[in-house]
DNA sequence: CGCCCTCTTGAACCAGTTCAAGCGCAGTGG
DNA sequence: CCACTGCGCTTGAACTGGTTCAAGAGGGCG
């Protein structure tokens, strides 16, 4: 926890860095911190929500497990996001398990404490409100992918909101593993697989790095047009 | 507009009837009604989002073009829900289109009200927060069966969502066309119709009035138990 | 009556899964 | 140091769920 910039400033959180400061003051003094590594579970579905959390570092996945034992993976969430406000505002079960898929910290915060922060800053509700709208939007983005593209499209998605620059080359590096990627973009491992061996056509090559990409625009050809079938070339 | 509710009221809008009734007398009066037939559109994506609506009567699907074409319904809206909220209370353009799928009747309140009424009354942000979760809820719900359910499966659930009884009987009354269902399960037409067949062994009837459902339970098991037991795994 | 529109059915085809085998690599213990 | 093992990832072959294209049935309506 030594390096980790103090919460108080708050410049990676949407949630914190846009409240003002008496109200980060408050939230934080009675918040506690918690450190969870790989496959450690934060909470788990179904058990009374009484904490929000807010992903101070690292990375943290939403999860469901069905009836019949499958996992559904609902999101992958960045450092910077939170997690349980929604279940825990409504006082009740939390309705997914959340668990860290990296090293991670969070700032835990009674929902309590929330509350009383709603009460008293009005600014703070809508700031609430304006980030579960941003939660909306992805699952939007979700839906609409799941509805009406392939996995090989999904992956081109994937990798074109998760690809950085870096003197003059693009790269995806991920933090966690590929099972997880599938998971997330509702396929299996095996799949996800073949899906990046077709795109190795298009130029995206898996480096000791991260994954390379050469034309982005090749990438979002892919993405939005099934029809190109540029990378079909080959079979 | 003779005989539908006085909005005041509000017993059927999740937004109007928690809200008090200075709030409720505010937006009614800043308001006003649109009536939209079958096929309208209500708004269009990517055009600034300058008003939210309440549906009041009738059903609106919510949908994307997807560059290639494609068609993306993202929800079908009964009344009682609102739409538009999200994105004009952020200033930015619709994100996705509002269409309605069967004769409806809108409340539309300019943003500018409901900002003056959050700034107005602090509970009343914490209302559209409550509702802006109730729309999370329903998209992991979409987002974990596209991930992890079958076309069948999917049906099987929505079905046990929409199932009404009447003396004694158990109906489904579609208010739009079966195209639809398909579009929003993420399934093609002809998909559709043959999940209908499959279920059709399960006590899953079309009748003049609607689809009749014999046995919830048996359409549960379905929905619920992918009939592969995929546990073999003997140590 | 014929026309349109929705829904259904059939057959070929494609995308993704399943099962099984194999590779590369890190960690462990001899 | 190497061999063993476990795990993440890849690949192949057979298979299933869903799509596509095409044809046909039924119902409402001018």
């Amino acid at each position: 926890m030594q390096h980790q910039p103090i919460l108080g400033t708050g410049e990676r959180c949407p949630v914190l860095s846009r409240a003002n400061a008496g109200a980060r003051e408050f939230l934080v003094a009675q918040s506690r911190f918690r450190h969870l590594n790989r496959g450690e579970s934060l909470y788990l579905s179904d058990t009374p929500a009484r904490c929000c959390y807010v992903i101070v570092r690292g990375w943290m996945k939403r999860y469901r497990i069905l009836p019949n034992g499958a996992e559904a993976v609902i999101r992958l969430h960045p450092a910077g996001e939170t997690l349980g406000f929604m279940d825990a505002l409504r006082g009740q079960l939390y309705s997914a398990g959340a668990e860290a898929i990296a090293p991670s910290v969070l700032l835990e915060v009674p929902v309590s404490a929330i509350e009383r922060q709603i009460k008293a800053d009005p600014d703070f509700a809508r700031l609430l409100l304006t980030q579960s709208y941003e939660h909306i939007d992805e699952l939007h983005d979700q839906v609409e992918s799941l509805k009406c593209r392939t996995g090989v499209q999904r992956l081109a998605k994937f990798l074109l909101r998760e690809v950085r620059e870096r003197n003059g080359r693009y790269l995806v590096v991920l933090p966690y593993e590929r099972n997880l990627v599938a998971a997330y973009l509702g396929l299996k491992p095996e799949s996800l697989s073949r899906a990046f061996a077709k795109l190795r056509n298009t130029g995206v090559r898996s480096t000791r790095e991260g994954i390379e990409i050469d034309d982005l625009d090749a990438l979002r050809e892919i993405s939005v047009d099934d029809c190109s079938e540029a990378w079909r070339r080959e079979a």
